[in-house]
DNA sequence: ACAAACATAGGAATATTTTCGTACGAAACA
DNA sequence: TGTTTCGTACGAAAATATTCCTATGTTTGT
């Protein structure tokens, strides 16, 4: 018996290769495996029947869904980038940061991988914030 | 033929498991296995010699060195704790957020993901970084 | 109509990661 | 001193993740 918690956990949990894909999806949204593969290919070798295996898998984990309504099915993300973003980054916190957001922000900020412009944006959100 | 840079790369990349030992030993310091197992085994189920193999795995590609001074021998981590974070943040900001460290942190604030806390500490963290 | 290029499906081969069984020596202790 | 407990080493099994071969059908262009 599977919970509902492992269920969608596992639903969450894109293994690396997934993730790849799904970056670009969320880049250029729903697309074709042909579209994906290249996109991949400009960074990695895979073969095109590779990268169709795992898209398929991937409906089947209902990460993806896809439009069969063409011969070149398109396939599309399920969960919100946002989302899915957010739960990964939960993730992270919690095991890099045992669940402290706030440290993490300061790590980054604390080790210049924040540009100038970073910054100002952040501030900006800050007394917005600071207002409500 | 394996280049200098895959090695190092793989050396930053533990795996989900090792991850968990490197946690244990970031947080008690130097420790036998039977002490990493022990803290392991409050999360989940794993068997002694299984936590045994990953440490000597760990050892193998560099990540851990032991002392084997004694009967129990006592497993190092040989990187910064911060070091390997950086690392592993690094990685996690390119490839969730196309390498901008910024983007993350909009992400957390904008999340309700830091506390009052946090918020406080990062504002004095901007103004300090301001007078610099 | 035919060949070439392109699409999906499915399963097998590989690679990687994780787990653990077994062997065997050292320490603890009744 | 004998036996139980605890340690390491090694290798194989199991679980996961990744890659790609092959079959088969569709579209495209000549």
């Amino acid at each position: 018996m599977i919970s509902e918690q492992e269920k969608n956990s596992r639903k969450f949990d894109p293994t690396k290769s997934e993730l790849e894909i799904l970056q670009v999806l969320w880049e250029h949204g729903p697309s074709t495996v042909r579209f994906v593969n290249d996109r991949l290919n400009e960074q990695k070798d895979v073969n095109y029947t590779s990268t169709l295996k795992l898209m398929q898998i991937m409906v089947e984990k209902e990460i993806l869904k896809r439009d069969e309504s063409q011969m070149k099915h398109v396939y599309i993300v399920v969960e919100e980038e946002q989302k899915t973003k957010n739960h990964l980054l939960n993730k992270f916190v919690d095991s890099m940061y045992k669940g402290s957001a706030g440290s993490l922000v300061m790590q980054v900020l604390g080790n210049n991988q924040a540009t100038k412009e970073d910054i100002k944006a952040i501030k900006e959100l800050l007394n917005k914030l600071d207002k409500e």
